[in-house]
DNA sequence: TAGAATGTTACAGG
DNA sequence: CCCTGTAACATTCT
């Protein structure tokens, strides 16, 4: 599933292609997760046109004309796929089919993955919000003794990081995953509000480049430290892995623990 | 080939 | 009531 600057770069993709462009027929699949009934996402959005794609947390977010909004939740293994008239399309959720033959399908063979008709606008600052400043983290990080990287994945904390960059983030701050949240000092919690934005940036850049134009695809290559093919962080050391908050967690021993 | 997988939530226990 | 940790979800890929 992607994480953060994979949405970033599909939800500009999305726009690209489907801007401007009129829904033609919808088809809910599987509404186990749909928080209206078929019809009435089918009522409300066919036929209108899209204006605009957004990012929000790991959310997708499809503006339409009337003012109506698509939320996709990707969750753990949900993907979105082209469709054509020959796909072979294997566990759909919701197809979007645009006039002039442009489709494409939520799918999931989870069935976890979460379409919503409007859904509500949430209060906690995403991780690329200027909300999220460095006295913000500062004032949860202080109420918080969970591991730093429990509290980074925490939605209702900041939205939008995942395991994968939630682990690049605290090499990149040098500060060790299992610390205590509250044990890390001001300088340091400066550092990581920094890195988070700068980092998100950077990866967003480099897929980007990788993924011009696909609404798919897992681009790995600029990881540096999670993933069980690393065997070295960029400066040589050996990448260490432990559990956290039941999530696989790599690092090294260039991370401080606070405790 | 058995286990892991980039997320969330219900639930139990403190 | 709040907080925390764990398991479950269903299938694919390695």
């Amino acid at each position: 599933m992607p994480e953060l600057p994979d949405l970033e770069v599909f939800a500009a993709n999305l726009e690209r292609r489907f801007k401007n462009k009129k829904l033609a027929r919808l088809d809910v699949v599987v509404d186990k997760k749909l928080n209206v009934s078929t019809k009435e996402v089918k009522e409300k959005l066919t036929g209108q046109t899209v204006k605009a794609v957004k990012r929000e947390g790991k959310t997708l977010q499809l503006h339409f004309s009337n003012d109506n909004v698509l939320g996709l939740h990707l969750m753990l293994h949900g993907r979105l796929q082209d469709v054509t008239e020959t796909t072979d399309l294997k566990h759909a959720i919701i197809v979007l089919l645009f006039e002039g033959g442009n489709a494409f399908a939520l799918t999931d063979f989870q069935k976890a993955a979460t379409p919503t008709l409007n859904p509500q606008q949430s209060t906690i600052p995403d991780a690329l919000s200027d909300q999220i400043t460095e006295n913000y983290l500062q004032e949860k990080l202080a109420k918080k003794k969970t591991p730093i990287k429990t509290v980074l994945m925490d939605q209702h904390t900041i939205r939008g990081i995942g395991n994968t960059y939630a682990d690049e983030i605290l090499w990149e701050a040098r500060i060790s995953p299992m610390s205590t949240s509250k044990a890390i000092p001001v300088t340091k919690v400066r550092e990581l509000h920094q890195v988070i934005r700068k980092l998100l940036k950077q990866e967003i850049a480099h897929i980007r480049k990788m993924l011009p134009n696909e609404l798919g695809g897992e681009i790995k290559d600029f990881l540096k430290i999670h993933g069980p093919r690393i065997v070295a962080s960029p400066t040589g050391k050996k990448i260490m892995v432990n559990e956290v908050g039941g999530r696989k967690t790599y690092y090294t021993e260039e991370q401080e623990l606070f405790q």
